[in-house]
RNA sequence: GAGCCGGUAGCUCAGUCGGUAGAGCAUCUGCCUUUUAAGCAGAGGGUCCCGGGUUCGAGUCCCGGCCGGCUCACCA
């Protein structure tokens, strides 16, 4: 019999035992007064004068953290809402069967429920002088250890929920993701977007670059694509008169797993309409300085322990990006930092870049050259045309589009554009990507003729933009790895773990 | 997909040159009425990730596999 087999032996006899002494194992409801933050929040700073006076009574429910007994007495914390507080809990103080509970039958893990006074004491910590116990749930599994807390990367991926009771910090780092997204969503509600849904299941898959999921749905025996952006339906809307429009939701790329990257992914798409990318790059620096504000309160926050700043964000042309980092020490060839001229040069780009059409050439630059430099946040704009099938052509510069990328943490956290709303113009964009794609680009556009023929109904000019939730995530919470913001990142799934066997033999 | 690193008690970790498997926390028993990483005395608990191989003998060395992390590639 192995030591876990043991606790689970020990801790299902504990819990009838409980059931014996005329508690629930399992409780059903607990009215508190307070929640243990609540409590803190009214009463922490509360002397111990003050308290005797009041001699507030409370009702508390949370997790037991610790448990000192002494005889016939004793300490534990009980932890909610990534707070704890102590109870104290005296044998001429309680029911009897309270302090059977609590002397021989409580366990570290268990859920429970008490009712008391609140006093402090010698030490000068907060507590609840404990005049009854609620039995509310028992815990069968060992706690992680209270001083270390759980560290196993793995654990703390498939069993989120141990990490998030034994390291306070996780907790935070969730409650800051959905403060991110409660900005943004406010910030866009302000300024009239409406929020909606568009399938995630899709006939024909689009939006970006990328290699799909496929499933396969049996009644209309059709194969489907689990989308890799909205971006073709979200437009569809404005079509359809939904002049602001935004989704945040789940995204799924067939491709690696890095610390940058999780096949399924959160990102805000928004689309505004008779706007185009000048007036999303004021909009973005707007949505992401009171977005920071809210999150974590301040512009300026340490990333990878370099200072970045969101109410100061830089905008550079692609080009002009390539010219500024340029280093001739990251090159294998000893040439000199190049000139506008050389970046519109055939030959120059082929010299410099692997990749077939000089659009691809000069983003490949780009990545190679810059990407890795852009650690404060800055908008890189102007990108080639052959790289942006939806995106709408510069006037004046028909090989460029209005396109810009917002880099920081030297990671790509959002994509916009000014909306190609040509449909013959579209068409043969869909030409040029099914050449790609004939010439054995995987990630090159599809025809969706579904999304011409909306296009023919008429697009009104249309800004629209992208922002990565997790990467943003990423920045405002310090975290190095993309799986640190996910609450359940992908892995490979676990064997069997003979769980049910071994609680079933228990009732045997 | 490639390279590097890791997997030992429920948790956090030691384990020397290949020679009987260790500590702290947690658990169990006893004592203890203001403790807080409570304390004191004692006890139990191991598929050393899995499978082969070398060896008188493998947690340790070799080979293969599984799982995870990091870096790179692809990508956002």
């Amino acid at each position: 019999m192995s030591l876990e087999d043991d606790i689970l032996g020990q801790r299902f006899a504990s819990a009838r035992a409980v059931e014996t002494l005329g508690f629930r194992p399992y409780g059903h409801r607990f009215d508190f007064t307070h929640t243990i933050p609540d409590a803190l929040e009214r009463y922490g700073s509360a002397s111990a004068e003050q308290l005797e006076a009041e001699r507030a009574e409370v009702r508390i429910g949370g997790r037991v953290q610790t448990i000192r007994r002494m005889g016939k007495a004793g300490f534990a914390h009980l932890a909610q809402g990534g707070e704890r507080l102590q109870i104290y809990v005296r044998k001429e103080s309680v029911r009897p069967e309270d302090f059977e509970l609590f002397k021989n039958l409580l366990d570290i893990g268990d859920i429970l429920g008490v009712e008391g006074y609140l006093f402090r004491t010698k030490t000068g910590e907060l507590s609840v002088h404990a005049s009854r116990l609620d039995f509310l749930a028992k815990s069968l599994l060992n706690m992680p250890e209270k001083w270390h807390g759980l560290e196993d990367v793995e654990t703390r991926y498939r069993q989120r929920y141990l990490d998030l009771i034994a390291n306070p910090d996780v907790r935070r780092v969730f409650v800051t993701r959905s403060r991110i997204v409660a900005s943004l969503r406010r910030q866009l509600e302000e300024r009239g977007f409406i929020e909606v849904e568009t399938p995630m299941m899709q006939p024909m898959y689009g939006g970006a670059a990328a290699r799909p999921f496929v499933t396969h749905h049996n009644a209309l025996d059709v194969d489907l694509y689990l989308r890799i952006a909205p971006e073709l339906y979200l437009k569809r809307l404005v079509v359809g008169g939904l002049d602001r429009v935004y989704e945040i939701n789940r995204n799924f790329r067939n491709e690696g797993i890095s610390t940058r990257h999780n096949p399924e992914f959160t990102m805000l798409e928004f689309y505004q309409a008779y706007a185009d990318y000048r007036v999303l790059m004021d909009f973005s620096c707007e949505l992401l300085r009171r977005t920071a504000l809210d999150a974590v309160g301040a512009t300026r926050l340490t990333y990878q322990g370099r200072e970045i700043d969101f109410a100061a964000i830089r905008r550079l042309s692609l080009r002009e990006a390539v010219i500024e980092f340029w280093r001739r020490d990251e090159r294998p060839t000893s040439d000199e930092r190049p000139r506008l001229e050389d970046l519109a040069d055939p030959d120059w780009l082929k010299r410099h870049s692997g990749a077939a059409g000089s659009g691809a050439a000069l983003v490949e630059i780009f990545e190679r050259i810059a990407e890795p430099h852009l650690f404060d946040p800055i908008i890189i704009y102007d990108y080639p045309l052959e790289t942006s099938p939806l995106s709408k052509s510069k006037p004046d510069e028909p090989d460029f589009v209005e396109r810009f990328e917002i880099y920081a943490g030297g990671m790509e956290i959002a994509n916009a554009y000014t909306e190609l709303n040509d449909p013959q113009e579209q068409r043969r964009r869909f030409e040029m990507q099914r050449k790609l794609r004939e010439g054995g680009d995987q990630e090159a556009h599809q025809m969706d003729e579904d999304y011409l023929r909306a296009m023919c109904y008429g697009l009104p000019p249309t800004g629209g933009e992208g922002i990565g939730i997790d990467r943003l995530a990423m920045l405002f919470t310090d975290s190095k790895s993309i799986r640190d913001v996910i609450l359940f990142p992908l892995l490979r799934p676990e064997g069997p773990l003979g769980l049910a066997d071994r609680l079933k033999a228990l009732e045997e």
